[in-house]
Formats: structure tokens, C-alpha cells, sequence
DNA sequence: CATGTTCAGCGGTAT
DNA sequence: ACCGCTGAACATGTG
């Protein structure tokens, strides 16, 4: 290999890219970052830019950029930490499926019962500060690990979702032939069977199928006890969550239980066993419930809207396993179904906490058939089944201006966006509001920089539909990258979006246009103790819709490098990310399209740092307030409308989960560490006060 | 808003 | 290998 040293600045841009990255000239945050960071790479970079600044070759002539991209927490002060660790340790310990599974089998009464509770008890006592960490480090990565299960079913499900609305469009244009057909020949009574088979209609269930048949489900053994990675208070979307994250293994029954084949496996039990049952239509008044429950059994329901027993039911299946759970003291995870809009489903299951099954009686049931009842009681040392658990949303959010507690500024948008945004300060004293700044809807282009608009179009009409013959869906990949369903979500993160433009022949109602409609959800800017101003939802987000564009004043990169501790400094590296230069993650699906660009932008030698940059100093929108996280909730995604290049792509941001009401808005700003230079030139450190569990503790 | 249809993995049983 | 149980999700029908 050639040593560094030797290599001269021109052919620096031929070298392969891992190479080249300690040499840029150009201390662009991300791309500057050298991806193994062996302290040694690490002194090469340094000495090599040094050098480079001393020699004055061509490469030099470009300054250092002396300011700090996004990095606008510099007001933040001291962190404290350990406190929400230690909580979560003791959250949890409590419950512990392998504390249960160690219990002799069948222990006799209900002393013993009351045991394992003080077991438990004393177990959650036991955890000290020190050992806190080693205890949670497998929980962080296990509800990482379900959040990214919960993800790729969403993957899957959109997937699905848009083979079904496909499906739909080519059933109703053939009835639509059919139908011209029929009239063209009246007297023909060709039989073009008028029904379309009616066929795949549970996208969730197609997505479950898949996800089995990949090896995909978390936790695919049924355990009893606690499922790690999932809290209390955890909320599912659908049924089908709860399936493929191995916490209900049915996406219909209310009893989950362990059958006889698990005896061979874990002997300590008397089988069948229930370890999980779902308590729908439970109605929100009856809170009493909630650490008392009376649930009835299965069976001998007519399956149909009117609930009615038409039949006895037995002493079998699940009601069998909730026998057992009574005597022999086994837990059962509770989920409760609850009415919501909060859901794109229209109900929300919250993971309730373990329960223990006290007795169990047959009565007559109000239709005169026997029914079996289990009365439940809510084990002691959990989390809190509060208020806002079974009623979530309910209430906390605003329903108008005048319920708004805080609030600073009726609309920072001063009446630019479809709906107003609101400003609360319950922080400072006095509340101050957001100030220092324009608020503008859309992109800026600075003076000096000329955006193309040279995009050929589709030559759909209305609303695009047939991904086989719309151009901006061919650029795509043969699809479009969005479903309808939800006002348009997207079905995965893409290097990058072709987006039907203004020299397309649809409509703004296609779906090839889903982020270019503006707000859809109430959002708010709210201050916070440590990183200053923030955003949240007051509308249920689903996962893959578009929250908000990143705007500013499109400039050149380079052009900023003068301005001084500039910190809403968005890069438009959607080039280098595609190249696997930047920090942000690597996406998947090449498209030929996308590959000619590539082709072109490497002709022209395009650089491996962005050349432009969206500043959203002076002027911005709502998107400028959105804070990093390391595990965010949305992320960010490049679109291509109005023309085809990388360099000036539009910067959208999308929910990567379904995000509930009042939940901050984040996401990866995409530092790569030791990435950035202070006007001194040496690296500069920002702590992270994220919070997230798999938290980098440093934003760069 | 009520009613109806379809969905598919599982636990158990028979082979 | 087969069969029946199960109630969610969604489409369709009705006033």
C-alpha cells in the first residue's frame, strides 16, 4: 500500500473511498469521519490535513469549515444520568419470566404463591447502582431488537398493503373494460365474470406469514412471565405485532397458552399453561378493573357482532390453561384492546403487566349457557397502571388554543402552513418564545445557486396508478414508493425518491406526490429543561408518513464555511450516503435509474462531501426544531420531484415507527464521531442528552 | 353504525 | 396429515 504521505492531491479522488476519507481537505462534519477509528487513523487524518494546509497544493485552497453543523445544543448544560437506568432495572426485574420457571412445580396453596411475590420483592430491592448497567444491557438491545422486529413487520405490511391496493386498481380498471366491452357489444353476452375474487384482504396476516417463513418473529419459543424488551405500558398497533414479536402468538384468540408439547421441553409444568390473554372491548369506564379483572373463557360464542353464547363451553383449551395457571401460580400477561385514533388500526392493545389468576367458577351466563370466569388480580412491585396508561392520549393532549398550558406563541408559522403551530414554555421563567429566526414554509435558493427544474415528467392523468407504465414509478424500481393507505406512507427508507413534479400529468392527489401536501398533523414546538426547544405530535403519526420537509436557504457548501457557529446547517449528503460515505445509514435497492445518475455524478466528478447545504439559520420551518436522537422516531429521506440531482434533493422527514400523541419528534442528525472542528481545528465534542438507552452519549 | 366474510397458525387427535 | 377453534380487520350494506 502507498503510504499517505506519498500520494499526491490529484489523484486523491481516484483513490477507492475508505482511503480517501481521512484526506479530504474539506472538514465536512459527516463525511470527514473516518469510520474506523483506530486512534492511529485518527493522527494520520490530522497530519494529513495539517500538511495539506501548510503545502499549499490545490486541494488546500479550500478553507476548513469552521462551524458546527446542527449542532444547536450548545446551550444545553449538565446531564444527569443513572436516575431512568435504575428505574428501568427494577421495571424489569419485577416479574422475571425465569424467577417464575424456577418454581417447583405445583406448590401447594396460596402461601407459597404470596412467596414468589416477596422472591420477587427482595430481587428488585438487591440492584445497586453499580451492577445497574451490566444489568441492563441486554434489555437495551432487546427492545431495540423489538422495535426493529415491529418495524420490519411494518415493512412487510405496507408491502403487502400496496399489493392489495394494486390489486384493487387492476380489478376495478378491468370491470371498467368489461363494462366498455359490454356496451361496445351490446347484444354479446360474452361472459366476462363481472366478481373479482375477493382474495388476501389482511395484509398484517400476509405480513405475519413472511415473517415466519424468513425466520423473522422475536421470541418465536412462548415463555411465561415477562417478554424483555417490552414494558409496561407498551403499546401495540395491531394484533399482529403482538405475533411477531412473540408476545401473543395469535392474531385472533384472547387465551395464549403452552401446550402439551411443551412438557418435553419445560417439565416444571402441568400443561397446557396460559400466558398471555387480551382483554378486548373492555370499556375505559370501568377502571376499577384494572388491577381486577374478571375475564371469561373461550368458546361457545356464535362468532358473530352480537357477543352471544349459544353454546356451553368447557373446561378446554385456553380456559383448561387458566385453570392451570391458578394452580400452579403461573403469571399471565394481560393486554388490554382499547378504541383509538391513535392507531391506524382505530384500536391500540397496551401491555397491562402480569396478572395473576386467583379462581376460577362456571356460572350461567345471561344467554343460559355455562360460562367459565377467571377473576385476575394485578401482581404487586409493577409499574404503575395509571390513568394515562388506559387512557393514554386521552386528555393530555390539547383540543384547543385555550387548553394549551404554556403557551408562548399562538403560530410560529405565522399562518404559512395548513394548520398553525403552536410554542410552549414551561420551562424559563418568564416563558420566552422561539425567536432569532423566519419562518418559511418552503426552500430558499441563495443567489448564487441555480436549482434545476429540468424533470421530464409522467404522462399519467389525475393520479398515477399503473407502476408498470408511469415513468416516476419505473425510476423507482417498477413501483411506487408509497400506499395510498393513510393519506400515502412510505413502504421503506430509499437511497433516494422519485416524486411525480411539476412536468408530470397527475394531479397533486397522487400518490407519487405524498410529501409534497404540506402538514397533516398538529405538531407543536415545546421547550425543554436540557435541549432546548423541541417537537411533538399531537396527532397520532403512523409509521412511514411524512411529518415535515427540512428547509432553509439552499447554499452552497462552501459558502458557509465563513458563517461562524452556524448550528441548523443541513448537508445534502443524500449522494455521499448512497456511496456509503457518510454517517448515515446505508440504504438498500438499486434501481437502474439511480445508478445512471450515479454514473453521471461520478463523469463529473462529483466530490465525496455535499456541495450544497440547507441553511436553516435565519430562515427555516418547523423541521429546524426537531431534535437528535440516537434512536429516533423518524428519519430522514431524500426526494426527487422537480429534477434529478443528488445535490439538491429535497430533505424529508418521515416516521420510522408509529409515533403516539406527545411523543418528541427525532431524529439521527448522523455524526460520525470526532467528526467536526471547532474554529480551532481541533475535534470538537457535544455531549448527547438524548436519553435513548442505546444512547452514543456524545452527538459528535 | 350494524352485519358479514375471510383470514391462518395453533393445539390436539388420528393415522 | 388433517381438522376445528378463534375474534380481529376490513368490506359491504343499511337507515
Amino acid at each position: 500500500m502507498v503510504s499517505m504521505s506519498e500520494r499526491s492531491s490529484e489523484n486523491v479522488a481516484n483513490e477507492n473511498l475508505t482511503e480517501t476519507k481521512p484526506m479530504q481537505r474539506r472538514t465536512s462534519a459527516r463525511i470527514q469521519a473516518v469510520k474506523e477509528k483506530s486512534s492511529r487513523q485518527k493522527a494520520e487524518a490530522i497530519a494529513e490535513r495539517d500538511e495539506g494546509k501548510t503545502s499549499g497544493s490545490a486541494a488546500a485552497e479550500k478553507p476548513k469549515r469552521r462551524y458546527n453543523k446542527r449542532s444547536r445544543k450548545e446551550e444545553s448544560v449538565a446531564v444527569v444520568e443513572g436516575n431512568n437506568t435504575v428505574l428501568e432495572v427494577k421495571n424489569e426485574t419485577v416479574g422475571d419470566g425465569d424467577v417464575i420457571s424456577e418454581q417447583p412445580k405445583k406448590p401447594k396453596g396460596n402461601a407459597k404463591c404470596e412467596a414468589m411475590m416477596k422472591i420477587k420483592g427482595e430481587r428488585e430491592n438487591k440492584i445497586d447502582f453499580e451492577n445497574a448497567a451490566d444489568v441492563i444491557k441486554p434489555e437495551k438491545t432487546d427492545s431495540l431488537k423489538v422495535k426493529e422486529t415491529i418495524r420490519l413487520f411494518t415493512k412487510h405490511y405496507l408491502h403487502f398493503v400496496q399489493e392489495e391496493e394494486k390489486r384493487c386498481a387492476k380489478a376495478e380498471a378491468d370491470r371498467k373494460a368489461a363494462k366498455a366491452a359490454k356496451k361496445a357489444s351490446k347484444s354479446n353476452k360474452s361472459a366476462l365474470p363481472e366478481e373479482i375474487k375477493n382474495t388476501a384482504k389482511r395484509p398484517d396476516l400476509k405480513a405475519i406469514t413472511k415473517m415466519i417463513q424468513n425466520n423473522e418473529i422475536l421470541n418465536p419459543e412462548k415463555r411465561v412471565g415477562t417478554i424483555s424488551g417490552i414494558e409496561v405500558g407498551h403499546q401495540f398497533y395491531s394484533r399482529a405485532e403482538m405475533v411477531v414479536v412473540g408476545f401473543h402468538s395469535h392474531w385472533l384468540n384472547g387465551i395464549d397458552f403452552m401446550g402439551q408439547s411443551y412438557a418435553k421441553v419445560h417439565k416444571n409444568y402441568e400443561y397446557p399453561i396460559a400466558i398471555a390473554i387480551v382483554l378486548s372491548g373492555m370499556y375505559e369506564d370501568d377502571l376499577d378493573n384494572a388491577e381486577d379483572v374478571v375475564y371469561t373463557g373461550q368458546g361457545g360464542h356464535n362468532l358473530v357482532g352480537d357477543k352471544r353464547q349459544i353454546r356451553d363451553q368447557k373446561l378446554e383449551r385456553g380456559n383448561l390453561a387458566l385453570k392451570n395457571c391458578v394452580e400452579q401460580c403461573v403469571p399471565v400477561r394481560v393486554v388490554r384492546g382499547h378504541e383509538s385514533s391513535s392507531s391506524y388500526t382505530g384500536k391500540i392493545y397496551t401491555y397491562d403487566g402480569l396478572y395473576k389468576v386467583v379462581n376460577y367458577w362456571a356460572e350461567k351466563g345471561i344467554s343460559g349457557f355455562t360460562v367459565y370466569k377467571f377473576r385476575l388480580r394485578r401482581l404487586e412491585g409493577q409499574p404503575l397502571l395509571t390513568t394515562n396508561q388506559v387512557y393514554f392520549t386521552c386528555g393530555r393532549v390539547p383540543q384547543s388554543v385555550a387548553e394549551i398550558r404554556g403557551l408562548v406563541c399562538e403560530d410560529i408559522t405565522t399562518g404559512q402552513e395548513d394548520m398553525p403551530i403552536p410554542a410552549t414554555n414551561l420551562v424559563d421563567d418568564p416563558p420566552v418564545p422561539p425567536t432569532g429566526f423566519t419562518y418559511f414554509k418552503s426552500v430558499k435558493v441563495a443567489k448564487n445557486v441555480k436549482l434545476p427544474m429540468d424533470a421530464t415528467g409522467c404522462k399519467c392523468k389525475d393520479k398515477c396508478v399503473d407502476p408498470t407504465t408511469c415513468e416516476c414509478a419505473l425510476r423507482n424500481g417498477s413501483d411506487f414508493p408509497y400506499v395510498s393507505r393513510d393519506g400515502g406512507r412510505l413502504i421503506e427508507a430509499k437511497d433516494v425518491v422519485f416524486e411525480c413534479g411539476p412536468n408530470c400529468g397527475c394531479g397533486p392527489g397522487c400518490v407519487n406526490r405524498t410529501s409534497q401536501r404540506g402538514l397533516r398533523y398538529r405538531l407543536e414546538v415545546f421547550r425543554t429543561a436540557k435541549k432546548g426547544w423541541a417537537v411533538r405530535s399531537w396527532d397520532f403519526i403512523p409509521s412511514g408518513a411524512p411529518v415535515c420537509e427540512y428547509t432553509g436557504i439552499l447554499s452552497r457548501a462552501e459558502d458557509m464555511e465563513t458563517v461562524l457557529e452556524n448550528n441548523y446547517i443541513f448537508e445534502i449528503d443524500c449522494l455521499q450516503t448512497i456511496k456509503g460515505i457518510g454517517g448515515r445509514e446505508k440504504r438498500s435497492t438499486n434501481v437502474a435509474f439511480l445508478e445512471n445518475l450515479l454514473d453521471k455524478s461520478d463523469e463529473q466528478g462529483s466530490e465525496n462531501v455535499p456541495e450544497y447545504c440547507l441553511d436553516a439559520g435565519s430562515t427555516g420551518n418547523i423541521a429546524r426544531f426537531i431534535n437528535h436522537c440516537c434512536e429516533p422516531n423518524l428519519f430522514v429521506q431524500c426526494v426527487l420531484s422537480t429534477h434529478h440531482d443528488l445535490k439538491f434533493a429535497r430533505v424529508m422527514l418521515f416516521a420510522a415507527d408509529n409515533i403516539p400523541p406527545m411523543q418528541e419528534l427525532t431524529y439521527d442528525y448522523g455524526y460520525a464521531l470526532d467528526s467536526v472542528l471547532g474554529s480551532d481545528g481541533k475535534i470538537k465534542q457535544m455531549p448527547c442528552y438524548c436519553g435513548a438507552t442505546g444512547c452514543r452519549k456524545r452527538l459528535f
